[in-house]
DNA sequence: GACGCGCGTCAAGGTTGCGTCAAGGTCCTA
DNA sequence: TAGGACCTTGACGCAACCTTGACGCGCGTC
């Protein structure tokens, strides 16, 4: 089910586009400034994001910049200015399309599906196994020894991360954009915690590390073979 | 370099098309009509189609059609036609973006370089080879005979600056200025240690270095096809 | 043949970073 | 309002990593 981010601060218009997005069994958030946006983003992962331009708080290159940083979700942008410059601007800074108001709710929809439509095939990796765990992407599923282990919401996207790269060494910095969003870069403190409980619940050996490998100094990397 | 296929039936927009994107650095096609459009595209592979829809010979979503029969390239589709339904309708057909005459240049170039980005990331990993080790410089990994060679975070990007640079020769100071910072652009001691521990992990012979050469007085070299 | 220079080697420290644990704190649900 | 699940925070011990200095070797110079 895909999920949508309606950015807009007028109740009115943001409301509209709820309704007709939920209607067409989108699931969707609103947000109405840009820090509520970017918050949500992080918490909830939209597949879409629906961004008014003009909003009370933040410019809107900034919010499509805070969502850059760390995240590849298409970003439509909404605007009442049709001036080429502020296209090009929107655009540039990483928007993914540019709608003038007003705009028709058909030609939105349209264009939401041809960015879901997109980034779809990115979803390739529908389940990853090693000798111990198997890891379930879709489903957000792992099992071990053939009984389900559950993993909090946290724990789920740290591991989400690292086994959608497996072999590649995913910098700290990288990771805790990824999962606790743009403003905790420098809290390492997180993913010490975290790798610990992931290995506890998943690891054979969780002082032995196998599968989930710490590189001191620069990151952690997802071993599917499983070392040493 | 990026190469865009130009469809449009007519000569002047084509052509004025063709040379704007032409001083913009783009490989450019251009195609009068329907056939030529998707001849061209099996040809010689663009990166982005702009396609103009009325054309003399097919529909515009055939074209469409006919393109994303096998490919995914992004498809910015041009009209003089403004209504919601048209937009739609070529959305849905598989078009990617879709831009109203008149439009001005600034924009689509803008929207071709969002296209353009959006599909950038499809790249492979770029991996340089020896016979005696690979370097995958992305996943920051290093294999030796089968097995994988642990690296530190300093050896590592001691090793990056020179295999980025294959062949070349890098002078110390430089060395240290990258890997170390500017204030140590006169420890070379450390440059001695760190090239000791390198070679001890990656030459076959670390006592006859093969790959990581030492230019005395000047600096170190990567030579990718092995030495002496 | 003695000396200086540049490089390679080694190992002992000091420093930084990581794993671990447990005590609050927050939010949701019953 | 009480309980549980989850997240945050800080302290501590240990391992990985970096720094530093001493020594040896080969080569060119005086």
């Amino acid at each position: 089910m895909t999920r949508i981010l309606v950015v807009d601060d007028e109740p009115q218009l943001a409301r509209g586009l709820s309704v007709n997005l939920s209607a067409r069994g989108y699931e969707v958030d609103v947000a109405g400034d840009g820090r509520t946006a970017l918050e949500l983003s992080v918490a909830h992962r939209p597949d879409v994001v629906v961004l008014d331009l003009g909003l009370p708080d933040m410019d809107g290159a900034d919010v499509i910049n805070g969502l850059r940083a760390w995240s590849e979700v298409p970003i439509i942008v909404l605007s009442a200015r049709g001036q080429e410059t502020d296209k090009i601007a929107a655009l540039d800074s990483g928007a993914d399309d540019y709608v003038t108001k007003p705009f028709g709710m058909g030609e939105l929809l349209a264009r939401i599906r041809a960015a879901e439509r997109r980034s779809a095939p990115a979803e390739e990796t529908p389940a990853v196994e090693t000798e111990a765990f198997t890891v379930d992407l879709t489903a957000k599923r792992i099992v071990r020894e053939g009984i389900e282990v559950h993993l909090t919401p946290t724990e789920w996207s740290l591991v989400e991360v690292l086994v959608r790269n497996p072999g590649r060494l995913i910098p700290q910095r990288q990771l805790l954009k990824e999962v606790w969003g743009p403003t905790y870069e420098l809290e390492t403190n997180y993913l010490r915690v975290y790798m610990a409980q992931i290995r506890r619940k998943l690891e054979p050996d969780p002082s032995r590390p196998r599968y989930f490998i710490t590189e001191a100094g620069m990151g952690y990397r997802f071993e599917a073979a499983g070392r040493s």
